[in-house]
DNA sequence: CGCATACGATCCGTTTCGGACGGTATGGCA
DNA sequence: TGCCATACCGTCCGAAACGGATCGTATGCG
């Protein structure tokens, strides 16, 4: 069995932050991953604890432990996990992105629904996607010069787009509907 | 406990598709959300024959077996079905939507990466969110001038709305790079 | 009549999920 | 110095989600 086949973008995301960061413990990964990835793409933590050790079996990670007090586990990119890595940066991506938001869920049953409600849930879904664009364009503005994290920052324009997109539609349903 | 803590978006897709196309089986509700929701929200087949059962177990829907046949099960939804889908699109909605886009997560990684990766990656991208386009607009195009869908339709827009935005950064990337 | 194909349903092992919990270090204050 | 509050750090576990494999049933066609 290939080890490619064992892997899932969880996987991924690990290897990725470690080779962005340098060695990290699981901790030093959810509080990078809650600052970065965590915006556009849902993590629970417990993977961060779990995922790591796994990779250390397929060989991909190694991982040391502390001698003495919280025996912190840190690990670090084994030079099979640096290639499984850029492997699956040059390879094509067959999936389409997938969403799942609640609210053009609801969208999709109005019909049921009270006649309010269609403009509740938009007035709602403006206000929560201005508060995202603030968010983004904050971090925008405190990171847009440091040249260090430049490369990794390009996705905030793309989470902007979104936000754009979904604010668009939204603010013109409520213009619709009242 | 109550009922509404022992439901998912999931047995919400189930509650509303019954209540759109009437009494179901899990056959009809595959396909049914095979057309329609889930070209926004991905959904495994198997929940769509074991989620209906819960909801009975829950009184919020009621089967009715074929006496012969193939001996289907239609499910249709109770009184208390249809209030609990409607007090469910009445409240607010307090998730933000989730994404997951591999290739996100790979612009995000591409310091690690080749060089002409990103450009590959974001001709690929140009060329899906095209694609998909070209789809989404065909549907647009067919069930248009149906009434009798044409409010859940409404939630085409948003999907084309996001497709743009993503087409707009992948192709703007690519001119950058390319 | 027999076979190919689409229809319809279920099973089951694996992975994900997330919330709850429990232990550990640190700094400040009494 | 000892105690407490608070942040730090890690793990567990039951419940869902997942998806692929499988299996019976009907239908149409040669």
């Amino acid at each position: 069995m290939l080890v490619a086949d064992r892997l899932s973008p969880t996987s991924y995301v690990v290897l990725g932050t470690i080779a962005l960061r340098g060695p990290s413990t699981s901790y030093d990964l959810k509080r990078a991953v809650g600052r970065s990835i965590g915006y556009f793409w849902h993590f629970p933590h417990a993977q961060l604890y779990s995922e790591p050790q796994r990779l250390v079996e397929l060989g991909l990670l190694d991982a040391e432990t502390e001698a003495q007090g919280r025996r912190r586990r840190t690990f670090r990119l084994t030079d099979a996990g640096l290639d499984e890595l850029r492997a699956w940066l040059a390879e094509p991506t067959p999936e389409h992105f997938q969403m799942r938001d609640i609210a053009e869920l609801k969208l999709f049953f109005n019909e049921v629904g009270e006649p309010g409600d269609v403009a509740r849930l938009a007035r709602e879904q403006v206000a929560a996607h201005r508060e995202r664009i603030a968010v983004y364009e904050d971090m925008q503005a405190r990171y847009a010069d440091l040249d260090a994290v430049a490369k990794r920052m390009i996705t905030l324009r793309l989470g902007l787009e979104m936000e754009h997109a979904a604010l668009r539609f939204w603010s013109a349903l409520l213009d619709e509907v009242g």
